[in-house]
DNA sequence: TTAAAAGTATACCTTGTAAGTTTACTTTAA
DNA sequence: TTAAAGTAAACTTACAAGGTATACTTTTAA
C-alpha cells in the first residue's frame, strides 16, 4: 500500500516547476540536484509527465522543462496517474477475473475496497500544485478571482 | 499503491468466520478451499491473525479457527494492520530521513499525503466485519440496540 | 557546418519483495 | 500412540522497483 518512488519524485519536481515564475525552463539537471532525484531516472520520469500532457520539454542547447498548465490546474492524481497508470488498490479491482466472487454484486470486500479507492481517488484530485506551492511566487490578484477561495487544497472543497 | 494479495486473502478468510455461527470452529483446509486460498500460504496469513488476536486458533486434532471478537469489533484496518503492518502510502511517512526536505514543517508533499493517508486509515476502520458479512447470520435482537444505525459500514458514520 | 548541450528511446542490470512451497516440528483428541 | 490438526522457519521463484548504460535525435551558436 505505498506509492512508487518514481510518483513521490515526479511529486516534487512539477512541485519544483511549479515554484518557477510561470513559464521559465530549466534542465532536468537542475531539477535532479535541487530535489536530489538521480538524473537518469529522473529523464525517464519527466519523460511519462511530458507524454501525459503535465510539462512541455524542450531539445537542444538551451532545452528543458516546463509545466505545460498553470499549477492550479495540476493535481497530485494528474501526476500519480502520469506515472503510476490507474490507481487500484487490490488485484480484483483491476482483473475482475481476480475476485472469487465474481465481482461487486456478490463480493463485499470488493465493493467496500471500490469505496475506499474513491475517496482515495478524490483526495489525491483535491490537491493541486498552485496550493501545494502555497502561494504563487507571482501572486494572482485577487480581483481577478472570485470571492472566497480561489482554489482546494486537501479534503475540503 | 496496492494492497498485498495476502491481505485480501485475509479479508475474505476473516469474512468467511464472521459468516459462521459465532464460536463456530473450522480447519484451515475448509477455509482454503471455500475461498480459493492456497492452503500453506492460507496457514501464514492465518498465523499474523492469531498473533494480532483477531482469531484463536486451535491445535491438534479437531483443531482449527475462529473469530477471537464479535464481527461488529473486527475492522479491516485491524486485518491489514496484522497482515502488512502500519499504512505507510510513502516512504517519507515511514522514514523521515527519505525526505530531502527533511519532515512536514518544510515538505507541502509530505504534508498533503499525510492527511491523505489519516483519511485512507478512517476509511478502512469504518468498515467492519459484521457489516461487511450483511447482517449476523444470528441477527441481534432490535430491541437490545440503541435505535438507528447499529454499527458504521463505511464512510458515513 | 559542426560541436556541444540538451532531451529521447530502449535495453539492461541489480536488488528487494511478493507469493507461495517445503521440511521438520508440536499439540491434542480418540 | 497415531493421525489430524496447527507452528515455525527456511527456501524458492517470479516479478517489479529502482536505477544505469548505450546509442540516438534535436537544436543552438560559434
Amino acid at each position: 500500500m505505498r506509492l512508487n518512488q518514481a510518483t513521490d519524485y515526479a511529486f516534487r519536481a512539477v512541485l519544483y516547476l511549479a515554484q518557477l515564475p510561470p513559464g521559465e525552463v530549466v534542465e532536468a539537471q537542475v531539477i535532479a540536484r535541487h530535489e536530489g532525484i538521480p538524473m537518469r531516472f529522473l529523464l525517464k520520469i519527466l519523460r511519462l509527465l511530458t507524454k501525459a500532457g503535465i510539462i512541455y520539454s524542450y531539445r537542444g542547447v538551451g532545452g528543458g522543462y516546463a509545466l505545460a498548465r498553470p499549477p492550479v490546474e495540476i493535481t497530485l492524481l494528474d501526476v500519480m496517474l502520469a506515472v503510476e497508470g490507474p490507481v487500484q488498490i487490490n488485484r480484483c479491482l483491476k482483473d475482475l477475473g481476480a475476485c472469487t466472487k465474481k465481482g461487486p454484486p456478490h463480493c463485499p470486500v470488493h465493493r467496500a475496497l471500490a469505496s475506499i479507492q474513491k475517496t482515495l481517488i478524490e483526495q489525491f484530485k483535491s490537491y493541486n500544485f498552485a496550493c501545494l506551492a502555497g502561494g504563487s511566487p507571482e501572486p494572482v490578484p485577487e480581483v481577478t478571482k472570485p470571492a472566497g477561495k480561489r482554489f482546494s487544497c486537501g479534503g475540503a472543497n
